[in-house]
DNA sequence: GCGACAG
DNA sequence: ATCTTGTCGC
């Protein structure tokens, strides 16, 4: 992907935190997609005594989800996990990962949160922004809002709540598992974020862009780390 | 001041 | 995020 535009990610936390009260107003809540045939998941995953961190991007044709395409970039990184910060320790991987995709796709799922954040730009926004295409929030947790725990069927939701706003929206991708947290990333609206998670959720609590993502970059740490990785193979499950 | 805190 | 084997439940 052609990457038009960027900014220094060699900042200070302070720094960083004036850069994202500056970048939230560029933040598009419409949505101006018509039909989805190409989504991607982005996700990372780091060396535990190293600052390396590879990044990924994975490509699914929609509605099928088959793969693609995927893209990878492992760097060196200096900027340590600040709650808040995330998109200045992944961002530069990320970008690079991006730059290394030849597919366009249509909306990308990042891991974390969008403008369910502190100031309103968490990683999904940050990284939509940039990439000035349509960004999804997809977190396992809650880094701020109070959000009631969504009903027991698969596709209940329940809103991601911050002073009377709703911020995002807790979704059940799957029975019997902890829901996801689903925030607008970058243009799209909440409702068709949501819609689109559910959509290419099968089977697992993970939609598939972003579980292929994890997967594809855990094997790539592994593959470039001959040493200090995991050594087991997935158990398997079927 | 204290606790919370995406990955 | 990462360290780790088995184990309980669907």
């Amino acid at each position: 992907m052609e990457i038009r535009e960027t900014h220094s990610f060699d900042l200070t936390p302070g720094e960083a935190v004036r850069l994202q009260e500056k970048l939230r107003a560029r933040i598009s809540f419409s949505g101006d997609l018509d039909e989805v045939s190409l989504l991607a998941g982005a996700d990372a995953s780091y060396v535990k005594g190293s600052n390396e961190i590879h990044a990924v991007v994975v490509v699914l044709r929609y509605p099928d989800l088959a793969a693609v395409e995927r893209a990878s970039a492992s760097i060196e990184t200096s900027f340590p996990y600040i709650p808040g910060l995330l998109a200045f320790r992944e961002g530069p991987a990320l970008l690079e990962a991006f730059r290394n995709l030849r597919s366009e796709p249509e909306v990308i799922f990042f891991d974390g949160q969008g403008v369910a954040h502190p100031r309103g730009l968490g990683i999904a926004s940050h990284m939509g922004v940039l990439l000035d295409r349509p960004a999804v929030g997809v977190a396992k947790s809650l880094l701020l809002g109070t959000a009631a725990e969504p009903g027991a069927p698969r596709g209940s939701t329940s809103p991601i709540l911050r002073g009377g706003e709703t911020i995002g929206m807790a979704v059940r991708t799957k029975e019997r598992t902890q829901p996801l947290y689903v925030s607008v990333g970058h243009r799209i609206d909440l409702v068709q974020a949501v819609d689109l998670v559910l959509a290419t959720s099968r089977g697992y609590r993970l939609p598939e862009p972003t579980r292929q993502a994890h997967l594809y970059a855990n094997a790539v740490r592994r593959e470039r780390n001959g040493k200090g990785g995991q050594t087991s193979l997935p158990s398997g499950g079927r």
